[in-house]
DNA sequence: TAAGTGGTTATCATATATGACAACTGTAAA
DNA sequence: TTTACAGTTGTCATATATGATAACCACTTA
């Protein structure tokens, strides 16, 4: 699997973590304190998130982190 | 748990499996193409890896994304 | 002594994640 | 139609991860 493919799994994972609690973009950015716009693009794997992104979001999302990256 | 205490545990996370392969710094850094002394700011938890960055290293310690990050 | 190994720290350049904001496309509902 | 919401895309500024190199410390070994 190359870079590319895990940021697409990953942002993958996360929309279908995101919908499944029913949480908009908009809602699950502002609970983590970033844009909706920067969340649309690390969904669509546009970006190689860091570490304290992908935390922010497992802890928004209710799931370890271990769970979020588990692709 | 801040995202400080996060890169540090992550830090020794990926030190402790490091060192239970047996493998230097050095070594992991030239297998995963990047320098020994990001290597060595990693596993002090001053960074703020990216997820790439963390995919590098659990290929090349065998062990799965997930596994690493469990912390 | 000197040379080698493992690790740390400093510095500089470059690439890029993120913050911030705006404009846009649907879609749904009034 | 108009209003509101969800998502996408673009742009710019700033912070920082990483690449690259070098100097340094501690330890071991010849």
């Amino acid at each position: 699997m190359n870079i590319s493919q895990l940021q697409q799994k990953i942002g993958n994972r996360i929309r279908e973590l995101r919908e499944s609690k029913g949480v908009s973009q908009q809602n699950l950015a502002a609970i983590c304190n970033f844009e909706k716009a920067n969340l649309s693009r690390l969904e669509a794997g546009r970006t190689n998130p860091t570490i304290s992104t992908l935390y922010k979001i497992s802890e928004a999302l209710e799931v370890s982190l271990s769970d979020l990256v588990n692709v």
